[in-house]
RNA sequence: GGCCCCAUCGUCUAAUGGUUAGGACACCACCCUUUCAAGGUGAGAAUCCCGGUUCGAGUCCGGGUGGGGCUGCCA
């Protein structure tokens, strides 16, 4: 093995004496004290300002790994991007992980939670490995790299700082300190030992056991421009000292498992069980072919999109929950669970192909979610939403609390027989609007009949019941020699200006007898 | 190009190597019905292809094909 950096020259190339050594930092972020068999899991994001539904089905794979073990569940930023930086990203996570009650434990004893502020603890493990000769600072500048680059693709190589290309793998110390005497600052790359010729064998909870080419290149553990982490680096040093047990992440992780092996084997540390996830995808319409859903072409992939359509959260959950637990469902429609917190699900068992997003079946879910609910707090969601979201005229419709809740009682009296048109706030409130004289629009088209709604008019009693009232369209239906339906319809279009609505003896107790009586004189006009 | 992952009805999926390949959503038909939604009943619909192992393959092995990912001082 070749000799490693003396710690005047670690501290120099670093910029600073590490402020840790490796039992210091294995003393500071002890073992978790958990229950045998508590996982411990962490959703790390980095901020770009958008919070993609692939996000949240991370999330909900990883709170429930952890809630049904017993274990922790944390947020970890990661923010080692500085060129990338987005104002506001973070809240834009934490707001949405609360609108969805999916809860993180970020205990300060394994903190902080912001790479950007581990500086410390990723200088001091660099140092350690630069100590050791497994890893050397690297004064190459972005052009040289380009130029490697051109001359690998020209020759067919591929692509990389690697052996005989990584330039400053060996540079004596006397090199090095040049380098750094001429005001260049390093990055801190990888010494890889790793020869392609021989295969290294990874783990995946749900794939098993998946053979590669060991690694050779000599990949950036630490940025020349603001000495923060790699992706690579940060991952070792945080979850290994964040005891994570459980790394669950998108399947664009799969290629560097064997780096990430071989990170955990320098160090001498357990590397975590990993579980790759699949995409959510979708439908190309230009293309017609499956592709992963975006950000920019996809509003449906935003969960902010989401949460402003008024989708209830816990239909989005239970769909994307019935994704990684296929069982779910079946296990809900039995009753033998009564929500995903309830129903343990195996890791294994998770998907490995890539699931299109189904509107259709988030709409069912959505459908019988709501029809589940209490009248309150169907009011209660519809508020909420509207406060938050809705435009000034919309949010008349919550002005008369009482009404509303009247207008949102029809037909959620019989069990067996509750509307299930209802599937977001937004529709929920556009789908009711008629009840308001401001969103009341009178129908033009239909041709009413007027003598039989002047007949309806002559014998209307509010007061009447529902028996009473059927029997007088009959009455009327007959009188006039026309089917009960199409009196019915008459009234039901001079009433709503639609031809589909619920039961219109409802409807018109919602209404109200001035209401009704002012529709109906309307039609006749 | 190289490396890696994946492949069951339209969609999401179930199936210790032995079932008639099961369920849900969607779709269609019929019933109920003051329209719609709901509800009830029913139908159609799948193991990518070719070999091999085996008494027996959706399941194991090999090779194709197709899709996806990685190949950045982004994550």
């Amino acid at each position: 093995m070749r000799d490693g950096l003396k710690p005047e020259l670690i501290e120099r190339v670093l910029g600073a004496k590490p402020k840790y050594t490796l039992p210091e930092l294995e003393e500071k972020f002890p073992p978790r004290d958990l229950p045998a068999g508590a996982f411990v899991t962490r959703f790390a994001p980095s901020p770009t300002g958008f919070m993609h539904i692939g996000g949240l089905y991370q999330v909900l794979i990883n709170s429930k790994l952890a809630q049904q073990t017993n274990g922790v569940f944390m947020l970890r930023i990661e923010d080692t991007d500085t060129k990338r930086e987005v104002k506001d990203a973070v809240q834009i996570i934490i707001d949405s992980l609360k609108s969805f009650g999916l809860s993180y434990n970020n205990d300060e004893k394994y903190g902080p939670y912001y790479q950007s502020q581990r500086k410390d603890i990723y200088h001091s493990v660099a140092a350690d490995l630069l100590a050791r000769g497994l890893a050397y600072p690297c004064f190459l500048t972005a052009a040289d790299m380009e130029r490697i680059r051109a001359e690998q693709s020209a020759a067919g190589f591929p692509t990389g700082i690697y052996g005989e290309f990584a330039r400053d793998r060996d540079l004596t110390e006397s090199e090095i300190i040049a380098h750094l005497d001429n005001g260049e600052v390093p990055s801190i790359r990888l010494y890889s030992n790793g020869n392609p010729e021989r295969r290294i064998f990874c783990k995946d909870a749900v794939r098993g056991s998946i053979g590669f080419p060991e690694n050779n290149e000599d990949l950036v553990l630490i940025k020349s421009n603001d000495g923060l982490p790699t992706y690579h680096f940060a991952h070792l040093c945080d979850d290994h000292f964040m005891r994570t047990t459980h790394v669950v992440r998108g399947a664009e992780w799969l290629s560097s498992l064997p780096l990430h092996y071989q990170l955990f084997q320098m160090m001498g540390w357990t590397p975590p069980m990993y579980i790759h996830t699949s995409t959510l995808d979708t439908i190309d319409k230009d293309t017609g072919k499956q592709r992963k859903l975006s950000k920019r072409h996809d509003p449906e992939s935003n969960v902010a999109n989401l949460l402003a359509d008024g989708w209830p959260v816990m239909a989005v959950l239970e769909y994307l929950f019935n994704i990684i637990a296929s069982g779910y469902e079946e296990a809900k429609l039995k009753g033998a669970v009564k929500s995903i917190w309830d129903y343990e699900f195996r890791p294994k068992k998770i998907p490995m192909s890539g699931a299109l997003f189904d509107m259709k079946k988030l709409e069912w879910w959505a459908k019988e979610n709501i029809a589940q609910m209490s009248v309150d707090e169907l009011v209660a969601n519809v508020v909420a939403w509207a406060q938050k979201y809705a435009d000034s005229m919309r949010k008349e419709q919550i002005s008369d609390l009482q009404y509303l809740r009247n207008v949102l009682s029809i037909e959620r009296d019989n069990p067996k027989r509750i509307r299930k048109d209802f599937i977001t706030w937004r529709q929920t409130l556009s789908e009711v609007e008629y009840f308001w004289d401001k969103f009341f629009v009178p129908n033009r088209e239909y041709e009413f009949n007027a003598d039989v709604l002047n007949a309806f008019l002559s014998t209307f009693n509010i007061a009447d019941d529902k028996d009473t009232w059927w029997n007088k369209i009959v009455e009327i239906a007959n009188r006039f020699g026309i089917k009960n339906g199409d009196v019915a319809m008459n009234l039901r279009v001079a009433l709503t200006g639609r031809t589909n609505t619920p039961d219109l003896y409802s409807i018109m107790q919602v209404m109200g007898k001035d209401r009704v009586i002012e529709r109906v004189q309307g039609a006749i006009k």
